[in-house]
DNA sequence: TAGATGCTTCGGTTCTCATCAAAGCATGTC
DNA sequence: GACATGCTTTGATGAGAACCGAAGCATCTA
């Protein structure tokens, strides 16, 4: 169940329940457990009660036991961690994990996106005009008591990539330009035709040092 | 059992059992359990079956456990997570934690010695020669597989502290200056006199940019 | 060689946890 | 107002896990 929550949205008891393949009286209770433990909020809504995950340390701290439960072949997940687009590209919470995130973060350390700062990473001037010509408002990243940057160490790829409030307002604005788009009832995305073709020249920009714009 | 083993001192099965309040079979099996996950190493040494977390990511997903286990109020740590020593130095693994660890990566990070890499975070130049100063050997970061720093989200603080083989290097060098020692069975540190004397030099240089020299 | 120590394996007991069905409550729809 | 839908609560059941004691093996000590 946490899993499934893992890709960030909102999923109804119900869901919960058929996704796990248990009884709806069952899902609820675990669903009450895992509230009072913090780690997922809910909200009701009309006659269906939609859960999620309360934060990005839930999901930070499921990714590194995802890391074992890889290498130890101990893994019940669903469609099985060989899944090729799962490797690809795939949620973590609010940021793009994979081999994508892995080279975004990688293309933005190279360009010299990113300094370090007491929370962790900020982004330079460079790094700020390189959101601003994605048009990602550079001040609303500041706005959230979030690390702008995180590292996140990614399960597939054993390498970080980006988190924190950058990297969740990279995805947002790669959904809405309609670059990649989450496949149903799963991590993985789908990255589009025009997302084929404007990925190479965005991480050949954030790598180079030139300012890209869309 | 594997709290105790956070402290990176490896600990035999009966020392085990004895801080789990267990009998030596039940703790046994555990033992033979958390082998087989990939959780801990061990190693025969005459009678003595000696165990230690298998590495630091182990020691890194445990201490993201821990900051819900914390802010859910469901702590079943013996010494209590008030305990003031820990809360000041701790050891995380094989690096420093706790109010100590978090000022060395922030006074390391104001004063330049940090820069993004690849793997995360690396070495400034000026970052090398200050572990030289401190006559940690520059070269001996690189030789591992390990990425030379990382970050670590701490626990009790909330901020990142300095993990990774640089981290790695800090913590065995302050106690072989004899700057801090292990409390006994926990994983607090306790800060000598000659260490509370030469660490606020050692921050002073490390933030202002100056090379700190023994 | 005899005995102590440290650890493991095995069998049996206890207890916790996940599960489901049935009943109840709230919110929608006809 | 009657009924369907989504969720929760409760009680009972069964599977599995933690635990201990006893017995056994390896290693060290006298």
């Amino acid at each position: 169940m946490l899993l499934a929550l893992m890709g960030g949205q909102a999923l109804t008891a119900g869901e919960l329940a058929q996704l796990a393949s248990i009884m709806p009286s069952t899902a609820s209770g675990h669903i009450r457990l895992m509230l009072e433990a913090g780690l997922i909020s809910t909200e009701k809504q009309g006659r269906h009660r939609y859960a999620r995950l309360s934060g990005p340390e839930v999901a930070e701290a499921l990714e590194a036991l995802l890391g074992f439960a890889q290498t130890a072949g101990h893994t019940r997940l669903r469609p099985g961690p060989k899944d090729p687009a799962l490797r690809r590209a795939r949620t973590c919470y609010d940021h793009l994990a994979g081999e994508l995130g892995v080279s975004v973060f990688q293309a933005l350390q190279a360009g010299g996106a990113l300094i370090p700062d007491p929370r962790g990473l900020g982004l330079s001037e460079f790094g700020l005009a390189q959101m601003e010509g994605l048009g990602i408002e550079p001040g609303s990243l500041q706005a959230t008591r979030r690390p702008v940057c995180r590292t996140c160490l990614d399960w597939s790829e054993r390498k970080p990539h980006l988190a924190g409030a950058a990297g969740a307002a990279l995805l947002t604005r790669f959904k809405a330009l309609g670059w990649m788009k989450p496949e149903p009832s799963s991590r993985a995305l789908r990255v589009s035709v025009s997302g084929e073709r404007a990925l190479p020249r965005l991480l050949k920009a954030f790598q180079g040092g030139a300012r890209f714009q869309l």
